[in-house]
DNA sequence: CGTGCTTTTGAAAATCATCAAGTATAGTGG
DNA sequence: CCACTATACTTGATGATTTTCAAAAGCACG
């Protein structure tokens, strides 16, 4: 599992300080105010991550939280036979790691190269304590996350491809406008990801998500410039796939 | 959608106080400690809930928080169309509500007669920067949620319908050792909810659920006394088949 | 210019859903 | 107390969406 899809490498190496994070405001780490930043820089351990290489197994040892900086990675669980379930996707300022149980709960591999930031659990426990601001981010983060989850087991539990690849678009779109993930202008939608981590993450496979998206491609309401590359071009009729209209 | 299922009516009303709250010490309320309890329970309004009614809404604007004391709650989400997924059970000890939004993402209904508390929002948000360890206790109630949510994700984007009652079943054996709800001994386990809310929870039809569990009986995996008791036999194999051995 | 991967497309197969009906159970009212 | 009705649960036959199996086309990279 080593590289795939090219993508110019950048910032990947150097370990630069949070005041200077271009992903902090949109993370946890915002909670801390710049005079209290060189407390958490001292615990933060910046680390570039190649396409394709993970970075938390799932169930090893929860040793640390992370911050994806740069870049996006795939959270997934495995079934025993290589089923498996793509849980999400985390672009800059995700925070990864919430678990109180001893062990990573989902495993996180970079789809594009990436820099995560690396924190001790325990180091960073007792900055909470001193900043509960922080904290209180945190429970933000969680609950948003929960609400997400929410909305992705209705998806697979309810919906059907074709519904289920216009919210992924939707879902993309207005992600990428908040949470700092590729975006161009118009409808345009980039992913990063491939198609195998899409139907994983839709609960299909690589062949339904495909036809599904060529069967949108004729129907005008989107377009495919390259694989990586769509342009919502009915954005009303999308949205009204994606919520099971019609 | 009024009642439904028999089930005897017991402590539906009554403002008892948290001191004596049944369900505190399974809940995020045993971060108060005892003498701060008077605080809380000058927060709390205890409500009975009738089976079938609900007591939350998608949508409707998030004003309280809620904590289940006694009976189960399903909580779900609908598609326009009527579609429905089940994202969870809340039994005893259940805190619900957690969102940063200001409407609530998912429908509460009792599937037995319930009771919960109910929490002025705002009002426990000034209580919580007095009680420091509540709120880390609700993290970490989030974080657990999070980790359910993404297993549940897992089951409904990989697990074919016979591994997903499988391990619906043993997760409510298990559920039921800790979170209060109806347990009984051997491999008993009692489903207060009714077949079609399971369907809803696992993403399948009414009649998958009921054939799975039907073939699961002839092979001797579980008994079935009644529809709402389940024995299960073979828990061994029960085990494996969820985990999608086999 | 192959080689290996991803993506796409096609045909056949399968799981699960839908439609339909029968059985069982609970609650109601006479 | 018993019949009656409504609802839940179960079972059967059919059908459809999606998966599986198979292979071609498109792209990067060496």
């Amino acid at each position: 599992m080593t590289s795939m899809r090219a993508r110019p490498l950048s910032l990947l190496r150097g370990a630069e300080p949070c005041a200077s994070c271009g992903a902090r405001s949109s993370s946890v780490c915002a909670a801390i105010e710049p005079k209290d930043l060189d407390r958490l820089a001292a615990l933060a351990v910046p680390q570039p991550v190649l396409a394709g290489r993970s970075f938390i197994t799932e169930g090893d040892p929860a040793e640390h939280f992370f911050n994806v900086t740069a870049g996006t990675a795939k959270l997934f669980k495995l079934l025993p036979d290589g089923r498996r379930q793509v849980t999400g996707f985390a672009s800059a300022g995700t925070f990864l790691g919430l678990a109180v149980s001893s062990s990573y709960a989902f495993s996180a591999e970079a789809v594009e190269p990436s820099q995560v930031c690396r924190f001790s659990r325990t180091r960073l426990r007792h900055l909470l304590d001193d900043f509960p601001a922080m904290e209180r981010r945190l429970l933000d983060v969680a609950s948003n996350e929960l609400v997400a989850a929410q909305e992705q087991m209705l998806l697979l539990g309810r919906k059907t491809a074709r519904e289920r690849v216009a919210s992924f678009l939707l879902a993309r779109q207005s992600c990428a406008a908040g949470c700092g993930a590729p975006v161009g202008g118009g409808g345009r939608v980039l992913l990063p990801m491939a198609r195998t981590d899409i139907a994983d993450y839709l609960g299909l496979t690589v062949e339904t998500v495909s036809r599904t998206m060529t069967r949108l491609r004729t129907e005008r309401l989107i377009d495919m410039p390259s694989p990586t590359e769509i342009v919502l071009r009915n954005r009303d009729k999308l949205t009204e796939l994606a919520a099971g209209l019609t």
